[in-house]
DNA sequence: GTGAAAGCGCTAACAC
DNA sequence: GTGTTAGCGCTTTCAC
């Protein structure tokens, strides 16, 4: 039911034929629209031009303003994998509800990791007049600064770069590490093994050192027997099984969810019931994994929203930047059966 | 490392900054930086204003050039729940990968199903002058068209509105489950159980249709007692295992790949070996379920990064409009080893 | 071949 | 209180 108003867009009624309508000039149509604080504007010529807006359905153009003030309301993001997990959505969904409670849009782009589709994507970013760019991983790493980047407002999200300079927001994985353990440890667990994962990354590092931190903290002796290593993922934990039950742990901290899914089908298929016979804590808050493995699983979320919530706000200045280039965001438990 | 040129964005050098650099007029430069059809411009003009141009890193402003165009180069995506499954990012990426490629880029906007936000957020695409919105939903279904769209071009995206007038694209659900239930009988099932959902749904009946479809293709009588329901989730796929074993199937088609998965809980605990004793195949394809299960899911994709790349495709007029104001686009079966 | 100038829709001085 | 006017960076028509 496309209109004749239609076709290319809501085209066409400016400002000017506001102030047509409303017998009055542009200037005190800017200023009514957008509410200026100090003009002074008679109550009738306000109501003239609040009615002529309502009556031609007028509605500002966002390009023409940006153009004359100089200055945008975009935010750029480019992120490597949208679609490989839910992850990356949360980050731009609170990158987007962020940008959003300031008047900013976000401008989203996929580079599929691949260094050409990169630079492009952040090129036309630019050509848009970004306020600024974020720069969003799907999983938490080092990464190497797109040379596109020099000179821009940018923030790195979910990863970081060294050297850089470049303010960075991750998920503090130590922290979660800990908090993971010390839920087992609060359950009364004293031997409690860890699955991490073979892949070297911000996350095996912290996670283990969280692990470490919460046994010293309870004053319970480290041992080496209960750190485990596995690939990150289904296969990795059900491979784990044997591991984990000839270490004589009585609980076990999983790298991640997935990890604690497949141990889930290990522990079942002998038998071994959750969290009776062992008690099980994963890494991530895959909603559709650890909210309905049997028993639900318990463990830390990794703060993908917050992550990009707090990204715009580091670009916009809002937060103020801290003393360290890198903000770590919390892991908060997520507690349900498994423990 | 922000050095003095940055500041508010890599503002500043126009193209008047380039065409003195090139002793050319902006016209001039204009012309060679968009290399213009039917431009006659010297060959060492060009060549100068290329110097000119590499020399002060210019980047040309797209907002400006929208403005004196007319004509936008951008697409608003508009959705419901951007975070809550891949899906919605698959949708984003399509989208945006299908945009892109036409010299297009996407704004995005999330409503949380909340039509305060969803109005809100067409407003503002329109005054950034879209060209056209692209309005998804998470999950296929019936939606009332927000009344902010009305004089827009927009597409519907994994929803419909009969009666709007607005074409849509959704995934082709009973071609899903006829492709679903067909693995199965190809596979020498005649006994085959479908869990349908619980919930009223395009997704609901048209898999029904499917399944029904293909027994009936199969020339395998349809029987009653086959068809189950449960919540569409792994509670649900859990809860149907008594059902499924009195039925007496030999292979189950569940309605989405958490019900399978719930489904592969119950079957394990009683014993029962996927494929030997039971077959099953799922639908949706969500992949940290599907492909790592034990053993991974065979089962049907929801085309959603298709549909995102479709409903631009429509948008801007590339695929000639069918018939029919929806577009149906086929939901691929995934074999893996659960048949 | 190249340049001058008008205009896209809006804002912001500044005049009246 | 309200209107005039000069841009914002770019495209485009039309002279030269």
């Amino acid at each position: 039911m496309t209109n004749a108003d239609s076709g290319r867009g809501t085209a066409s009624v400016t400002m000017r034929d506001v102030a047509k309508a409303a017998g009055v000039s542009v200037a005190t149509v800017s200023h009514v629209v957008n509410d200026k604080p100090g003009a002074r504007i008679g109550d009738d010529a306000r109501k003239r031009v609040q009615d002529a807006v309502e009556a031609l359905h007028y509605r500002p153009n966002a390009l023409a303003k940006t153009l004359s003030q100089g200055s945008s309301r975009f935010i750029g993001l480019v992120a490597d994998a949208i679609a490989t997990t839910p992850f990356a959505g949360q980050i731009i969904h609170g990158a987007q509800d962020e940008a959003w409670k300031h008047g900013y849009v976000l401008l989203v782009a996929n580079t599929d990791g691949n260094a050409a589709a990169e630079n492009d994507a952040i090129a036309m970013m630019l050509e848009h007049q970004v306020r600024g760019i974020l720069y969003s991983t799907w999983y938490h790493r080092e990464i190497e600064v797109p040379p596109a980047l020099a000179n821009t407002d940018t923030v790195l999200v979910d990863c970081f770069a060294d050297g850089s300079g470049l303010p960075s927001v991750v998920p503090d994985e130590e922290l979660g590490g800990r908090t993971a353990t010390r839920e087992l440890v609060d359950a009364g667990h004293r031997r409690i093994a860890f699955i991490n994962t073979t892949t070297p990354s911000p996350a095996q590092s912290g996670r283990l050192a969280g692990y470490l931190a919460a046994l010293d903290e309870a004053g319970i002796d480290r041992d080496d027997a209960l750190v485990l290593s596995a690939a990150p993922d289904q296969e990795g934990g059900y491979a784990s099984l044997d591991a984990v039950l000839a270490s004589g742990a009585t609980a076990v901290f999983c790298h991640n969810d997935r990890v604690a899914m497949g141990l889930y089908d290990g522990l079942r298929e002998r038998g071994l019931r959750i969290p009776d016979d062992i008690a099980v804590v994963g890494f991530d808050n895959q909603d559709i994994i650890a909210a309905h493995l049997r028993p639900p699983l318990s463990t830390v979320e990794l703060p993908h929203y917050e992550l990009g919530a707090a990204g715009v706000r580091l670009l916009l200045g809002i937060d103020t930047r801290p003393a360290s280039l890198v903000s770590r965001v919390a892991c908060p438990p997520v507690r349900r059966h498994s423990i």
